[in-house]
DNA sequence: CTTTGAAACA
């Protein structure tokens, strides 16, 4: 773990300086606070160059939502397209501003595009460095973050090493932020970019659309792309993002009959997608057991279930957690056992609390305590570590029960549980230091 | 560089 390596090292320490300089809006020539090494003298590298842009836009804008996720962030509520002028107004009037960059301080976020396109500029004019296409992705990619999008297209305009693959990064980053539309543009603007789109960048704008619920155009790009002899034709991520979307868009309106239309229109695509001679993957046919499942209909995900694996497609553990969760909340707890062993057994796949915790929390509901506590330590065992809530479920509903034998102090298996619980709690609290702690009646503060 | 799943509380 530890390996020094000095020129990453350097590029750090080189970073760290120029962030000084980015948060007390001073000029990059100023001398630097502490000793060696500075700015201005420093040999600029490419990846000094992509670290210092990286380390601006780590510090200006990171939403909170997003920190604690290893890679990439899904969001939990659904993401609406947001519109500019509303925010801007709704700032002005001091109230709240909706969207995943409402944590966020825009006077801050506005200082980091400013600065890091000061910084691009400076080490280009003060030292001669040929910016690449490395360079140039980074501070698109920040711009995209910040939602700066005249900026970010005026830079991709005039900016000779755009390429396909930063563009589509973009184009992610905007969804990502709920700026669809502006996704759809800055694809538009493709040729305006010098570059050309492709299979890629065609999905990646399609899932944009798709988070904000946009499938009229999602639809009407899928239909473009499906034209005889069209460069970019539709691969399995194209139909896989569709289907997926479809699945998970359906449930949220609250009306039957939109949801049965949209889980149908995702089968009607992956119809279209096997005719099309298209191999579906795992991830298609997760998509499409999930949304069986959570409208109840596990007929057909059994059948999903068997169609995958006489294809030779091998389940995984989000295949079996689909119909684990399933089972659990019609109470057919057993069955979700059986599913649990059965992948074990034909070891598609480790357990983990993910697995469990479903099963757990039916079993203390259904009044099946003691096997709950059962389940509780085989997860221990396995090496996870449960949620607090499902430690504290546990604990209180073997005390409703009259096991409190169970409950022993000093027994290794909480002390276990707890030492996790409170490990993965201040792991949490170095990157995301402003999170409240439910803190359950069972957890008391290691002294 | 693109796709699946992820609880309870207020």
């Amino acid at each position: 773990m530890g390996i020094t390596n000095p020129a990453r090292h350097f590029n750090k320490h080189l970073a760290n300086q120029v962030l000084v300089l980015v948060i007390k809006d001073l000029p990059f020539d100023a001398p630097p606070p502490s000793p060696s090494p500075s700015p201005s003298a420093a040999p600029w590298t490419n990846d000094a160059v992509t670290e210092v842009l990286r380390s601006i836009s780590r510090y200006t804008l990171q939403s909170p939502r997003s920190i604690g996720r290893q890679s990439g962030f899904r969001h939990r509520t659904p993401l609406r397209q947001r519109n500019f002028n509303l925010e801007h107004h709704k700032f002005c009037n001091n109230t709240l501003v909706l969207g995943p960059a409402a944590h966020q301080d825009p006077d801050k976020v506005h200082l980091g595009s400013l600065k890091a396109l000061e910084f691009f500029r400076w080490v280009e004019a003060r030292f001669a460095f040929a910016h690449s296409e490395a360079t140039c992705r980074e501070l698109a990619c920040l711009l995209a973050r910040a939602s700066a999008t005249k900026h970010l297209w005026n830079f991709l305009k005039q900016c000779p090493h755009v390429t396909t693959a930063t563009v589509t990064c973009v184009i992610k980053l905007l969804g990502e932020h709920g700026l669809a539309d502006e996704a759809l543009l800055t694809f538009h603007r493709m040729k305006q970019f010098r570059c050309k789109p492709d299979t890629h960048s065609y999905n990646t704008l399609i899932y944009a659309l798709c988070c904000v619920g946009n499938f009229t155009k999602a639809r009407y790009l899928l239909q473009q792309m499906e034209l005889p002899g069209f460069r970019c034709p539709p691969d399995t991520f194209t139909y896989t993002i569709l289907i997926s979307s479809y699945c998970r868009y359906g449930r949220l309106t609250g009306c039957r009959k939109a949801t049965r239309r949209r889980i149908y229109e995702a089968g009607r695509l992956f119809r279209s997608m096997l005719f099309k001679g298209l191999v579906p993957d795992v991830v298609t046919y997760n998509a499409l057991i999930d949304g069986c499942c959570k409208t109840l209909r596990v007929e057909r995900a059994l059948e999903l279930f068997d169609d995958m694996k006489t294809r030779g497609i091998v389940p995984n553990h989000v295949t079996y957690g689909s119909f684990i969760r399933y089972y659990s909340a019609v109470n057919e707890i057993d069955k979700g056992v059986e599913m649990l062993r059965q992948m074990q057994r034909l070891g598609h796949g480790i357990p983990g609390s993910n697995s469990y915790t479903p099963i757990i929390h039916a079993l203390c509901e259904a009044g099946r305590v003691v096997e709950a506590w059962g389940f509780l330590v085989e997860l221990v065992d396995g090496g996870s570590v449960p949620r607090e809530y499902t430690y504290g479920l546990v604990c209180d509903s073997l005390r409703a029960a009259g096991e409190g034998g169970l409950l022993l102090k000093e027994d290794v298996v909480h002390k276990r549980i707890k030492d996790g619980i409170w490990n993965r709690y201040r792991q949490m609290m170095k990157v995301k230091p402003v999170m409240t702690r439910k803190g359950y009646p069972e957890m008391e503060e290691p002294v």
